[in-house]
DNA sequence: CGATTACTTGAACCGCTTCAAGTATCGTGG
DNA sequence: CCACGATACTTGAAGCGGTTCAAGTAATCG
Protein backbone atom coordinates (compact mmCIF):
# COMPACT_ATOMS: atom_id res chain seq x y z
CA UNK A 1 0.00 0.00 0.00
CA UNK A 2 2.69 2.60 0.95
CA UNK A 3 4.09 2.31 -2.87
CA UNK A 4 4.17 6.12 -2.85
CA UNK A 5 6.92 6.19 -0.61
CA UNK A 6 8.95 3.61 -2.67
CA UNK A 7 8.52 5.69 -5.34
CA UNK A 8 9.58 8.83 -3.28
CA UNK A 9 13.08 6.80 -2.19
CA UNK A 10 13.67 5.11 -5.49
CA UNK A 11 13.77 8.96 -7.11
CA UNK A 12 16.56 9.46 -4.76
CA UNK A 13 18.57 5.56 -4.67
CA UNK A 14 18.52 2.22 -5.49
CA UNK A 15 16.12 -0.08 -2.83
CA UNK A 16 17.16 -3.31 -3.20
CA UNK A 17 13.88 -5.87 -2.81
CA UNK A 18 14.62 -6.93 0.58
CA UNK A 19 14.60 -3.30 1.37
CA UNK A 20 11.42 -2.57 0.24
CA UNK A 21 9.93 -5.27 1.67
CA UNK A 22 11.15 -4.38 5.28
CA UNK A 23 10.14 -0.65 4.75
CA UNK A 24 6.49 -1.90 3.52
CA UNK A 25 6.20 -4.18 7.08
CA UNK A 26 7.23 -1.43 8.90
CA UNK A 27 3.33 0.11 8.77
CA UNK A 28 0.03 -0.91 9.96
CA UNK A 29 -3.19 0.39 11.17
CA UNK A 30 -4.36 2.36 8.05
CA UNK A 31 -7.09 4.58 9.01
CA UNK A 32 -8.83 7.69 7.27
CA UNK A 33 -9.13 10.92 9.12
CA UNK A 34 -11.61 13.88 7.52
CA UNK A 35 -10.55 17.13 6.45
CA UNK A 36 -9.85 19.13 9.06
CA UNK A 37 -9.01 16.69 11.56
CA UNK A 38 -5.84 17.33 13.32
CA UNK A 39 -3.56 14.43 13.07
CA UNK A 40 -0.90 15.23 15.42
CA UNK A 41 -1.97 18.08 18.00
CA UNK A 42 0.74 20.86 19.27
CA UNK A 43 3.10 19.48 21.59
CA UNK A 44 2.52 16.15 21.57
CA UNK A 45 4.69 12.88 22.20
CA UNK A 46 3.62 10.28 20.46
CA UNK A 47 5.09 6.23 20.10
CA UNK A 48 4.74 6.11 15.96
CA UNK A 49 4.93 8.06 13.05
CA UNK A 50 2.50 8.24 9.87
CA UNK A 51 3.00 8.06 6.93
CA UNK A 52 0.31 9.76 4.31
CA UNK A 53 -1.00 7.77 1.79
CA UNK A 54 -3.49 9.84 0.11
CA UNK A 55 -4.55 13.05 0.76
CA UNK A 56 -3.02 16.59 1.54
CA UNK A 57 -1.78 17.45 5.36
CA UNK A 58 0.09 20.05 6.59
CA UNK A 59 2.14 21.19 9.65
CA UNK A 60 1.23 24.41 11.54
CA UNK A 61 1.93 26.30 14.08
CA UNK A 62 -0.77 28.92 15.60
CA UNK A 63 0.29 31.85 17.23
CA UNK A 64 -1.47 33.54 20.67
CA UNK A 65 -3.34 36.02 17.95
CA UNK A 66 -5.00 33.17 16.21
CA UNK A 67 -2.71 33.56 13.04
CA UNK A 68 -1.86 30.00 11.57
CA UNK A 69 1.24 29.16 10.04
CA UNK A 70 1.74 26.43 7.92
CA UNK A 71 4.88 25.52 7.86
CA UNK A 72 5.48 22.31 5.41
CA UNK A 73 2.44 20.81 3.27
CA UNK A 74 2.12 17.15 2.70
CA UNK A 75 1.61 15.13 -0.41
CA UNK A 76 1.61 11.32 -0.68
CA UNK A 77 4.21 9.16 0.38
CA UNK A 78 5.20 11.51 3.08
CA UNK A 79 6.07 11.13 6.13
CA UNK A 80 4.13 13.57 8.36
CA UNK A 81 6.46 13.48 11.56
CA UNK A 82 9.36 11.36 11.09
CA UNK A 83 11.17 13.39 13.01
CA UNK A 84 9.04 12.67 15.92
CA UNK A 85 10.88 9.13 16.16
CA UNK A 86 14.21 11.41 17.35
CA UNK A 87 13.14 14.49 18.55
CA UNK A 88 9.95 12.90 21.06
CA UNK A 89 8.24 16.27 21.41
CA UNK A 90 6.72 17.93 18.54
CA UNK A 91 6.54 21.71 18.34
CA UNK A 92 4.07 21.20 15.60
CA UNK A 93 0.42 19.97 15.04
CA UNK A 94 -0.56 18.17 11.66
CA UNK A 95 -3.81 18.72 10.14
CA UNK A 96 -5.75 17.30 7.15
CA UNK A 97 -5.32 19.45 4.69
CA UNK A 98 -8.36 16.99 2.48
CA UNK A 99 -9.21 13.88 3.37
CA UNK A 100 -6.41 11.55 4.25
CA UNK A 101 -5.42 8.45 4.47
CA UNK A 102 -2.63 7.28 6.83
CA UNK A 103 -0.36 4.26 8.43
CA UNK A 104 1.54 4.12 11.21
CA UNK A 105 5.07 3.23 11.82
CA UNK A 106 5.97 2.40 15.76
CA UNK A 107 9.19 3.63 16.54
CA UNK A 108 9.75 0.41 18.42
CA UNK A 109 10.30 -1.13 14.60
CA UNK A 110 12.05 2.24 13.23
CA UNK A 111 14.96 1.76 15.74
CA UNK A 112 14.62 -2.26 15.05
CA UNK A 113 15.33 -1.80 11.00
CA UNK A 114 17.24 1.39 11.64
CA UNK A 115 19.79 -0.54 13.46
CA UNK A 116 19.54 -3.81 11.38
CA UNK A 117 20.05 -2.07 7.89
CA UNK A 118 22.49 1.27 8.38
CA UNK A 119 20.81 1.25 4.68
CA UNK A 120 17.40 1.98 5.21
CA UNK A 121 18.26 4.17 8.24
CA UNK A 122 20.15 6.32 5.77
CA UNK A 123 16.91 6.84 3.69
CA UNK A 124 14.62 7.67 6.17
CA UNK A 125 17.45 10.46 7.44
CA UNK A 126 17.57 11.26 4.03
CA UNK A 127 13.71 11.90 3.78
CA UNK A 128 13.75 14.17 6.80
CA UNK A 129 16.62 15.67 5.40
CA UNK A 130 14.71 16.63 1.75
CA UNK A 131 12.12 17.67 4.45
CA UNK A 132 14.38 20.45 5.78
CA UNK A 133 15.68 21.49 2.51
CA UNK A 134 12.13 22.20 1.49
CA UNK A 135 11.68 24.84 4.91
CA UNK A 136 14.93 26.30 4.27
CA UNK A 137 13.36 27.06 0.03
CA UNK A 138 10.17 28.31 1.60
CA UNK A 139 12.73 30.61 4.29
CA UNK A 140 13.52 31.83 1.15
CA UNK A 141 10.75 32.28 -0.54
CA UNK A 142 8.55 33.76 2.53
CA UNK A 143 11.77 36.70 3.31
CA UNK A 144 12.59 37.71 -0.23
CA UNK A 145 10.27 36.54 -3.02
CA UNK A 146 7.24 38.93 -3.93
CA UNK A 147 3.79 37.51 -3.07
CA UNK A 148 4.08 36.26 -6.75
CA UNK A 149 6.96 35.02 -6.96
CA UNK A 150 5.96 32.88 -3.86
CA UNK A 151 2.81 31.85 -5.18
CA UNK A 152 4.49 30.48 -8.71
CA UNK A 153 7.61 28.86 -6.45
CA UNK A 154 4.91 27.41 -4.37
CA UNK A 155 3.28 25.76 -7.53
CA UNK A 156 6.27 24.55 -9.25
CA UNK A 157 6.69 22.91 -6.08
CA UNK A 158 3.52 21.25 -5.39
CA UNK A 159 3.71 19.60 -9.50
CA UNK A 160 7.31 18.28 -9.16
CA UNK A 161 6.57 16.27 -5.69
CA UNK A 162 3.32 15.26 -7.31
CA UNK A 163 5.07 14.22 -10.37
CA UNK A 164 7.65 12.31 -8.08
CA UNK A 165 3.93 10.03 -6.82
CA UNK A 166 2.49 10.28 -10.12
CA UNK A 167 -0.57 12.13 -8.96
CA UNK A 168 -0.34 14.76 -12.29
CA UNK A 169 -1.23 14.42 -15.60
CA UNK A 170 0.33 16.57 -18.10
CA UNK A 171 0.59 20.19 -16.54
CA UNK A 172 -2.70 19.05 -14.75
CA UNK A 173 -3.06 18.42 -11.14
CA UNK A 174 -5.14 17.80 -7.70
CA UNK A 175 -4.47 20.27 -4.84
CA UNK A 176 -7.11 20.22 -2.03
CA UNK A 177 -5.78 23.76 -1.03
CA UNK A 178 -8.82 26.19 -0.16
CA UNK A 179 -7.43 30.10 -0.54
CA UNK A 180 -7.04 30.33 3.39
CA UNK A 181 -5.22 27.30 3.48
CA UNK A 182 -2.67 29.07 0.79
CA UNK A 183 -2.76 31.87 2.68
CA UNK A 184 -1.82 30.57 5.33
CA UNK A 185 1.04 28.79 3.80
CA UNK A 186 2.43 31.76 2.04
CA UNK A 187 1.87 34.05 5.13
CA UNK A 188 -0.38 36.29 3.64
CA UNK A 189 -3.67 37.39 3.88
CA UNK A 190 -6.36 35.47 2.18
CA UNK A 191 -7.41 38.31 0.05
CA UNK A 192 -4.16 39.20 -1.22
CA UNK A 193 -3.90 35.29 -2.31
CA UNK A 194 -6.86 35.80 -4.34
CA UNK A 195 -5.58 38.79 -5.97
CA UNK A 196 -1.95 37.31 -6.40
CA UNK A 197 -3.40 34.20 -7.78
CA UNK A 198 -5.92 36.49 -10.33
CA UNK A 199 -2.34 37.57 -11.29
CA UNK A 200 -1.07 34.34 -12.12
CA UNK A 201 -3.99 34.05 -13.92
CA UNK A 202 -4.23 37.02 -16.54
CA UNK A 203 -0.69 36.21 -17.42
CA UNK A 204 -1.96 33.20 -19.03
CA UNK A 205 0.14 31.01 -16.50
CA UNK A 206 -2.06 28.88 -14.51
CA UNK A 207 -5.45 28.08 -14.61
CA UNK A 208 -6.43 27.01 -10.80
CA UNK A 209 -10.35 26.47 -10.91
CA UNK A 210 -11.92 24.24 -7.38
CA UNK A 211 -9.08 22.09 -6.77
CA UNK A 212 -7.60 21.79 -10.37
CA UNK A 213 -4.43 23.04 -10.99
CA UNK A 214 -3.35 23.06 -14.55
CA UNK A 215 0.39 24.76 -15.64
CA UNK A 216 -0.63 26.40 -18.91
CA UNK A 217 3.10 28.15 -19.39
CA UNK A 218 5.40 26.61 -16.76
CA UNK A 219 8.85 27.97 -18.30
CA UNK A 220 7.23 31.58 -17.83
CA UNK A 221 6.15 30.09 -14.01
CA UNK A 222 9.42 28.97 -13.52
CA UNK A 223 11.10 32.06 -14.58
CA UNK A 224 8.96 34.30 -11.80
CA UNK A 225 8.96 31.83 -9.16
CA UNK A 226 12.92 31.31 -9.92
CA UNK A 227 12.40 27.79 -9.69
CA UNK A 228 14.98 25.23 -8.92
CA UNK A 229 14.65 21.80 -8.07
CA UNK A 230 18.04 20.98 -6.61
CA UNK A 231 16.80 21.58 -3.26
CA UNK A 232 14.50 18.36 -3.51
CA UNK A 233 17.23 16.22 -4.64
CA UNK A 234 15.53 14.26 -7.31
CA UNK A 235 18.86 12.74 -8.63
CA UNK A 236 18.83 8.65 -8.04
CA UNK A 237 22.98 8.24 -6.22
CA UNK A 238 23.96 6.25 -3.95
CA UNK A 239 23.13 7.77 -0.30
CA UNK B 1 38.85 20.56 20.91
CA UNK B 2 35.41 20.19 19.38
CA UNK B 3 33.97 20.19 23.00
CA UNK B 4 31.03 21.90 22.13
CA UNK B 5 29.33 19.63 19.66
CA UNK B 6 29.65 17.29 22.95
CA UNK B 7 27.99 20.13 24.99
CA UNK B 8 25.04 20.35 22.54
CA UNK B 9 24.54 16.48 21.87
CA UNK B 10 24.92 15.63 25.42
CA UNK B 11 21.95 18.30 26.34
CA UNK B 12 19.53 16.03 24.40
CA UNK B 13 20.85 12.73 25.67
CA UNK B 14 23.54 10.49 27.53
CA UNK B 15 26.62 9.96 25.74
CA UNK B 16 29.14 7.64 26.92
CA UNK B 17 32.80 7.95 26.65
CA UNK B 18 33.48 5.73 24.18
CA UNK B 19 30.84 7.51 21.83
CA UNK B 20 32.43 10.44 22.81
CA UNK B 21 35.70 9.28 21.83
CA UNK B 22 34.67 8.16 18.24
CA UNK B 23 32.67 11.36 17.67
CA UNK B 24 35.84 13.30 18.54
CA UNK B 25 37.89 11.49 16.62
CA UNK B 26 36.25 12.17 13.17
CA UNK B 27 37.15 15.49 13.12
CA UNK B 28 40.42 17.07 11.37
CA UNK B 29 41.94 19.91 9.92
CA UNK B 30 41.20 22.51 11.87
CA UNK B 31 41.30 25.92 9.65
CA UNK B 32 40.21 29.57 10.18
CA UNK B 33 38.12 31.52 7.95
CA UNK B 34 37.86 35.23 7.44
CA UNK B 35 34.48 37.14 7.91
CA UNK B 36 33.07 36.95 4.92
CA UNK B 37 34.39 33.73 3.27
CA UNK B 38 32.25 31.24 1.82
CA UNK B 39 32.78 28.68 3.84
CA UNK B 40 30.44 26.04 1.59
CA UNK B 41 29.73 27.52 -2.03
CA UNK B 42 25.91 27.56 -3.44
CA UNK B 43 25.31 24.27 -4.75
CA UNK B 44 28.68 22.55 -4.15
CA UNK B 45 29.23 18.68 -3.51
CA UNK B 46 31.36 17.76 -0.97
CA UNK B 47 33.07 14.84 0.65
CA UNK B 48 33.01 16.00 3.91
CA UNK B 49 30.71 18.15 6.88
CA UNK B 50 32.36 20.94 8.58
CA UNK B 51 32.08 21.35 12.42
CA UNK B 52 32.19 25.08 13.41
CA UNK B 53 34.28 25.19 16.55
CA UNK B 54 34.45 29.31 16.71
CA UNK B 55 32.68 32.50 15.55
CA UNK B 56 29.38 32.62 13.76
CA UNK B 57 28.39 31.21 10.24
CA UNK B 58 25.17 31.32 8.04
CA UNK B 59 23.53 29.20 5.53
CA UNK B 60 22.29 31.47 2.76
CA UNK B 61 20.54 31.64 -0.77
CA UNK B 62 21.06 34.55 -3.09
CA UNK B 63 18.22 35.25 -5.51
CA UNK B 64 18.70 37.07 -9.11
CA UNK B 65 17.78 40.47 -8.00
CA UNK B 66 21.07 40.06 -5.83
CA UNK B 67 18.47 39.91 -2.79
CA UNK B 68 20.43 37.18 -0.23
CA UNK B 69 18.50 35.35 2.51
CA UNK B 70 19.93 33.26 5.68
CA UNK B 71 18.20 30.28 6.58
CA UNK B 72 20.14 29.39 9.49
CA UNK B 73 22.81 31.27 11.58
CA UNK B 74 25.08 28.62 13.02
CA UNK B 75 26.99 28.91 16.71
CA UNK B 76 30.24 26.85 17.75
CA UNK B 77 29.53 23.63 18.25
CA UNK B 78 27.20 23.57 15.23
CA UNK B 79 27.69 21.28 12.09
CA UNK B 80 27.08 23.92 9.13
CA UNK B 81 26.17 21.42 6.31
CA UNK B 82 26.16 17.78 8.02
CA UNK B 83 23.05 17.30 5.90
CA UNK B 84 25.21 16.98 3.04
CA UNK B 85 26.62 13.31 3.62
CA UNK B 86 23.19 12.42 2.51
CA UNK B 87 21.75 14.88 0.15
CA UNK B 88 25.41 15.06 -1.90
CA UNK B 89 24.52 18.06 -3.62
CA UNK B 90 23.92 21.19 -1.56
CA UNK B 91 21.91 24.02 -2.43
CA UNK B 92 22.55 26.40 -0.05
CA UNK B 93 25.74 28.18 0.41
CA UNK B 94 27.20 28.89 3.53
CA UNK B 95 29.24 31.93 4.30
CA UNK B 96 31.14 33.34 7.70
CA UNK B 97 29.76 35.58 9.41
CA UNK B 98 32.33 36.30 11.76
CA UNK B 99 36.21 34.72 12.00
CA UNK B 100 35.87 31.15 12.00
CA UNK B 101 37.34 28.41 13.07
CA UNK B 102 36.53 24.86 11.38
CA UNK B 103 37.13 20.96 11.38
CA UNK B 104 36.36 18.37 8.38
CA UNK B 105 34.32 14.94 9.00
CA UNK B 106 35.26 13.53 6.14
CA UNK B 107 31.70 11.70 4.94
CA UNK B 108 33.56 7.98 4.49
CA UNK B 109 34.24 8.21 8.40
CA UNK B 110 30.50 9.37 8.89
CA UNK B 111 29.48 6.61 6.89
CA UNK B 112 31.62 4.43 8.81
CA UNK B 113 30.84 5.12 12.32
CA UNK B 114 27.18 5.66 11.53
CA UNK B 115 27.17 1.98 10.42
CA UNK B 116 29.18 0.76 13.75
CA UNK B 117 26.97 2.84 15.79
CA UNK B 118 23.23 3.56 15.15
CA UNK B 119 23.11 5.23 18.29
CA UNK B 120 25.91 8.05 16.85
CA UNK B 121 24.07 7.56 13.62
CA UNK B 122 20.64 8.64 15.74
CA UNK B 123 22.64 11.42 17.45
CA UNK B 124 23.85 12.92 14.44
CA UNK B 125 20.37 12.39 12.39
CA UNK B 126 19.04 14.16 15.45
CA UNK B 127 21.57 17.06 14.91
CA UNK B 128 20.20 17.55 11.62
CA UNK B 129 16.58 17.75 12.79
CA UNK B 130 17.05 20.08 15.45
CA UNK B 131 18.31 21.96 12.56
CA UNK B 132 14.78 21.45 10.71
CA UNK B 133 12.79 22.06 13.47
CA UNK B 134 14.72 25.33 13.72
CA UNK B 135 13.93 26.75 10.18
CA UNK B 136 10.08 25.52 10.82
CA UNK B 137 10.00 27.97 13.98
CA UNK B 138 11.68 30.51 11.56
CA UNK B 139 8.83 29.72 9.16
CA UNK B 140 6.86 30.53 11.82
CA UNK B 141 8.34 34.21 12.54
CA UNK B 142 8.10 34.98 8.70
CA UNK B 143 4.77 34.34 8.17
CA UNK B 144 3.08 35.33 11.23
CA UNK B 145 5.40 37.90 13.46
CA UNK B 146 5.80 41.30 13.48
CA UNK B 147 9.13 42.71 12.95
CA UNK B 148 9.42 43.00 16.35
CA UNK B 149 8.36 39.51 17.58
CA UNK B 150 10.35 38.32 14.97
CA UNK B 151 13.67 40.22 16.04
CA UNK B 152 12.92 39.34 20.07
CA UNK B 153 11.84 35.39 18.65
CA UNK B 154 15.69 35.58 17.08
CA UNK B 155 17.33 37.30 20.55
CA UNK B 156 15.65 34.40 22.57
CA UNK B 157 16.56 32.06 20.49
CA UNK B 158 20.04 33.13 19.99
CA UNK B 159 20.65 33.62 23.49
CA UNK B 160 19.41 30.28 24.33
CA UNK B 161 21.49 28.07 21.88
CA UNK B 162 24.41 30.19 22.98
CA UNK B 163 23.62 28.99 26.91
CA UNK B 164 23.90 25.95 25.98
CA UNK B 165 27.88 25.98 24.35
CA UNK B 166 28.12 28.34 27.13
CA UNK B 167 29.23 31.10 25.36
CA UNK B 168 27.10 33.71 27.62
CA UNK B 169 27.56 35.26 30.80
CA UNK B 170 24.15 35.94 32.46
CA UNK B 171 21.99 37.91 30.30
CA UNK B 172 24.86 39.18 28.18
CA UNK B 173 26.31 37.54 24.93
CA UNK B 174 28.87 38.08 21.71
CA UNK B 175 26.49 38.48 18.41
CA UNK B 176 28.90 39.53 15.67
CA UNK B 177 26.09 40.33 13.13
CA UNK B 178 26.01 43.40 11.45
CA UNK B 179 22.46 44.42 10.67
CA UNK B 180 22.57 43.97 7.51
CA UNK B 181 23.08 40.58 8.46
CA UNK B 182 19.99 40.81 10.87
CA UNK B 183 17.95 41.88 7.81
CA UNK B 184 19.10 39.00 5.56
CA UNK B 185 17.99 36.64 8.15
CA UNK B 186 14.53 38.44 9.07
CA UNK B 187 13.87 38.94 5.43
CA UNK B 188 13.26 43.15 6.22
CA UNK B 189 15.43 45.78 4.94
CA UNK B 190 18.56 47.27 6.76
CA UNK B 191 16.35 50.73 7.38
CA UNK B 192 13.65 48.71 9.32
CA UNK B 193 15.83 46.58 11.51
CA UNK B 194 17.49 49.57 12.66
CA UNK B 195 14.20 50.82 13.60
CA UNK B 196 13.26 47.82 15.12
CA UNK B 197 16.17 47.24 17.26
CA UNK B 198 15.70 50.86 18.38
CA UNK B 199 11.64 50.23 19.77
CA UNK B 200 13.16 47.27 21.73
CA UNK B 201 15.91 49.33 23.52
CA UNK B 202 13.66 52.26 24.38
CA UNK B 203 11.30 49.57 26.00
CA UNK B 204 13.92 48.47 28.18
CA UNK B 205 13.83 44.71 26.48
CA UNK B 206 17.60 44.98 25.18
CA UNK B 207 20.65 46.76 25.34
CA UNK B 208 22.91 45.89 21.86
CA UNK B 209 25.97 47.64 21.15
CA UNK B 210 28.19 46.64 18.41
CA UNK B 211 28.21 42.84 18.62
CA UNK B 212 27.64 42.81 22.67
CA UNK B 213 23.99 42.25 23.03
CA UNK B 214 22.12 42.12 26.78
CA UNK B 215 18.78 40.89 27.98
CA UNK B 216 17.40 43.35 30.24
CA UNK B 217 14.15 41.86 30.43
CA UNK B 218 14.13 38.42 29.73
CA UNK B 219 10.20 37.72 30.35
CA UNK B 220 9.19 40.84 28.56
CA UNK B 221 11.41 39.86 25.37
CA UNK B 222 9.95 36.14 25.81
CA UNK B 223 6.47 37.88 25.81
CA UNK B 224 6.27 39.86 22.86
CA UNK B 225 8.52 36.92 21.00
CA UNK B 226 6.18 34.41 22.01
CA UNK B 227 9.32 32.36 22.91
CA UNK B 228 8.81 28.64 23.54
CA UNK B 229 12.03 26.83 24.11
CA UNK B 230 10.29 23.47 22.92
CA UNK B 231 11.81 23.36 19.58
CA UNK B 232 15.25 23.32 20.52
CA UNK B 233 14.61 20.06 21.89
CA UNK B 234 16.52 20.97 25.45
CA UNK B 235 15.82 18.05 27.46
CA UNK B 236 18.35 15.36 28.21
CA UNK B 237 16.43 11.42 27.20
CA UNK B 238 17.20 8.56 25.69
CA UNK B 239 17.48 8.81 21.44
C1' DC C 1 -34.57 26.12 -0.24
C1' DG C 2 -32.04 28.16 3.25
C1' DA C 3 -27.64 28.05 5.53
C1' DT C 4 -23.01 27.72 5.30
C1' DT C 5 -18.60 28.06 3.26
C1' DA C 6 -15.54 29.68 -0.38
C1' DC C 7 -14.39 33.15 -3.39
C1' DT C 8 -14.31 37.99 -5.03
C1' DT C 9 -14.21 43.06 -5.00
C1' DG C 10 -13.56 47.91 -3.29
C1' DA C 11 -11.54 51.28 -0.36
C1' DA C 12 -8.92 52.92 3.55
C1' DC C 13 -4.98 52.11 6.09
C1' DC C 14 -0.43 50.70 7.78
C1' DG C 15 4.02 48.25 8.03
C1' DC C 16 7.81 48.07 5.68
C1' DT C 17 10.78 49.55 1.66
C1' DT C 18 13.30 52.71 -0.91
C1' DC C 19 15.91 56.58 -1.70
C1' DA C 20 18.80 59.94 -0.03
C1' DA C 21 21.59 62.13 3.15
C1' DG C 22 24.11 62.56 7.38
C1' DT C 23 26.89 60.81 11.52
C1' DA C 24 30.04 57.73 13.91
C1' DT C 25 33.76 54.57 13.98
C1' DC C 26 37.84 52.54 12.59
C1' DG C 27 41.86 51.14 10.00
C1' DT C 28 45.47 52.81 6.95
C1' DG C 29 48.93 55.29 4.46
C1' DG C 30 51.33 59.69 4.02
C1' DC D 1 49.31 61.67 14.10
C1' DC D 2 46.15 63.36 11.22
C1' DA D 3 43.60 63.00 6.77
C1' DC D 4 41.24 59.92 4.14
C1' DG D 5 38.37 56.26 2.72
C1' DA D 6 35.59 52.64 3.88
C1' DT D 7 32.13 50.58 6.50
C1' DA D 8 28.39 50.55 9.84
C1' DC D 9 24.77 52.89 11.81
C1' DT D 10 21.07 56.41 11.92
C1' DT D 11 17.38 59.55 10.35
C1' DG D 12 13.70 61.65 7.35
C1' DA D 13 10.31 61.45 3.83
C1' DA D 14 7.82 59.44 0.00
C1' DG D 15 5.88 55.39 -1.90
C1' DC D 16 4.24 50.68 -2.37
C1' DG D 17 2.88 45.99 -1.19
C1' DG D 18 0.07 43.85 1.53
C1' DT D 19 -3.66 44.09 5.40
C1' DT D 20 -8.03 45.02 7.16
C1' DC D 21 -12.72 45.86 7.08
C1' DA D 22 -16.90 45.38 4.87
C1' DA D 23 -19.91 43.83 1.57
C1' DG D 24 -21.43 41.06 -2.22
C1' DT D 25 -21.49 36.82 -5.27
C1' DA D 26 -21.03 31.95 -6.27
C1' DA D 27 -20.97 27.24 -5.06
C1' DT D 28 -22.16 23.44 -1.96
C1' DC D 29 -24.97 20.71 0.86
C1' DG D 30 -28.34 18.90 4.17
Amino acid sequence: MPNTLILQLSRRDKIPADERRELLDLFANERVAPTGQELIPEGSRSSFSLLLLDGFAARFKTLSTGARQITGVHVPGDFLDLHGFLLKTLAYGVVALSDCRVMQADHENLRRITRASPHLARLLWMDTLIDASISREWLASMGRRSAEGHLAHLICELFTRLEVVQQTSGYSFRVPLKQADLADILGLSVVHVNRTLQSLRKQGLIIWEGMRVHIENWDGLVKIAEFDPTYLCLRSEPR
